[in-house]
DNA sequence: CGTTTTTCCGTAAACGTTTACGAGAACACA
DNA sequence: TGTGTTCTCGTAAACGTTTACGGAAAAACG
């Protein structure tokens, strides 16, 4: 079943080194034999043993995206992170790369399994996502000397690394432009609880742009939820039973905003009549509520692509002749304009 | 910072050997040795290189769990899976396994990637999900004898293996009860056009439902679609312009739902008002859609800590000492009754 | 034909483990 | 003291690759 390169020399009656350079495309190994080498590991249904050869080489071949739902949720916010995955996973083929999803149980943060995934050496390099303000994960990789990208920033890490982001900021102020520019002044936000940077690039450009309009921060418009639909659902009615309640809300992610109009229909409000919802992060949920949700929407694939570029272009094995660099990248965030503002 | 066993022993100024034998748990080391090199690893920051043991024991340690989009489809059906995720991990872990993903591009339908995970050896075993009526994935890995289990049955397969499925006959049979219950004769179903099993047993389920009540299976109100939003978006519409519209839709899945719901509140049907609606497998959507939509939900995480069990039984080298078993299992959904009918 | 270069391939070591085997030491028992 | 048993440990092979090195044969060149 399992046929090594053994079989192959000595089906070919030939040395299991030239068998591996042929295999491998070195140069010093003549054209007539490499075609039968080939053929043979065709006929014979060879493949490598990945072990084998990671042992060897002192390299996996494959890149971990570390996967972990957030404390209190069991949703792993994927339907964001899918579109991406396809995309990280089509580039890195490209270069031989395997992508390998490591789950975490649910609490751990990572952390543990991070290590583990180091320290056995089960992959090349890592991506993170969910990056928080302060983020450990960041310090232990950069700490240890060990290739990884991030999708989101932080304050995290002694030495710069590749990352791409989107632009939260801008999109929070041009939420808040575009509502002020249909008449709205008390406007709400509600974003996750938890210490992810996005929340806080968010709810700074939420602020700005209420500023740039002369519009005063309210501290009882702005309410931080479990990032899901129960989060939004708890958390909304709070902003709207407020002494001077919002005739807007804008709604940090899709989950919590269909948690958060259920608690609006509950109370008789209806968005897109009674008050303006606003999203920032786009998925197919937005577009299929009704009404369908205006939000500002990312392009999940081609920065998944984008990361494993930046990813390899970081490590000295992969990076071109010019030498291994480090980019960062900070994406738009593209408005779509639907019913529900 | 990659500190090997030979390190330790160097460090200890004993053998290789030892040193393994004491990290394994052996019995034929002394405790005190055992005691230093313990110690040792913790102090030197050892932990085992993956592939060295993989390549020397045959046996990676982990699991590949098999990711693919649909064709059509960005979303992978995640908000169902990642639960079902969560359990089959944590199962694992105690195992010592470790539970990897594995993605597969677009529209392959993962046999290459199959092959590849198979051929490479880079995982003990995987789990299939999504099975189809026909798949080819099962005969390819009885074929290959190579360690599986599904989520989901298949009429595939020349030897049994473990699998572990909801029982989506009953609940179509269960939900046409319901809905004739309550004064419905006219029900549609709509489900996905793909070749996925739990679509027909739905089908036969809500056959046999109409059948049981002496209604006729009126094939104008069952519609295939793609399994995403756009399919149920497109697909409603149709059954709704048939000659005898239905007073009541059973949606074979969440993303189909919302997908209906957005055409019918553009036809202006209201949901619980002027057409009663079910969904057969329950999400956190369901529960948070206005109205909120009665459907049958599963236990997701007990099903993945059950599926970890039953691969492993089968499994000679983790079975317990009476030997290998295949385990089937069909578990029930239980009605969650809410707004929508 | 002698010398140099090129082409091709075999040999063997190495990657980090695990484990079968055997041997020395300590101990028990008569 | 002789024999057998039990504890411990070292030695070395093996897993399937890749690759540095060297050498034989062929080709090129004068």
């Amino acid at each position: 079943m399992a046929s090594s390169i053994h079989d192959l020399a000595r089906h070919l009656n030939i040395s299991i080194g030239t068998v591996s350079r042929a295999l491998n495309g070195r140069a010093d190994v003549n054209a007539d034999t490499r075609q039968r080498v080939l053929e043979a590991a065709r006929t014979l249904n060879y493949s490598p043993n990945q072990s084998g050869r990671s042992l060897r080489q002192g390299a996996t071949h494959s890149i971990a995206f570390m996967l972990q739902p957030h404390p209190g949720d069991q949703q792993y916010g994927e339907p964001f992170f899918m579109p991406f995955l396809i995309g990280l996973q089509a580039k890195l083929a490209e270069s031989g790369l395997d992508l390998i999803v490591v789950m975490g149980a649910p609490g751990d943060y990572q952390q543990e399994r991070l290590r583990r995934v180091v320290e056995t050496r089960r992959a090349d390099a890592v991506v993170l996502a969910w990056t928080r303000r302060e983020d450990e994960r960041i310090d232990y990789l950069t700490q240890a000397g060990f290739p990884f990208a991030t999708v989101g920033r932080s304050r995290s890490g002694a030495r710069p690394y590749p990352s791409l982001d989107l632009d939260f900021e801008k999109a929070g102020a041009d939420a808040v432009d575009r509502l002020v520019a249909r008449g709205h002044r008390r406007i709400a936000a509600i974003r996750p609880s938890l210490d992810l940077n996005f929340s806080y690039l968010f709810l700074d450009g939420y602020s700005k742009g209420l500023l740039r309009h002369g519009i005063e921060v309210d501290p009882e418009l702005i309410a931080d939820g479990f990032i899901n639909e129960a989060g939004g659902y708890a958390v909304t009615p709070r902003v709207m039973r407020s002494k001077n309640p919002p005739t807007a809300i804008i709604f940090n992610n899709d989950v919590m905003a269909l948690g958060g109009c259920k608690a609006l229909a509950e109370m008789g409000i209806r968005p897109g009549q009674d008050i303006a919802v606003t999203v920032i992060v786009d998925t197919p949920l937005c577009r299929y509520f009704s009404p369908a949700l205006t939000a500002f929407r990312p392009a999940l694939e081609p920065m998944g692509q984008r990361l494993a570029e930046m990813l390899l272009a970081s490590i000295p094995a992969f990076a071109g002749p010019e030498g291994p660099r480090i980019i960062r990248e900070v994406w738009p965030l593209e408005l779509v304009a639907r019913d529900s503002d």
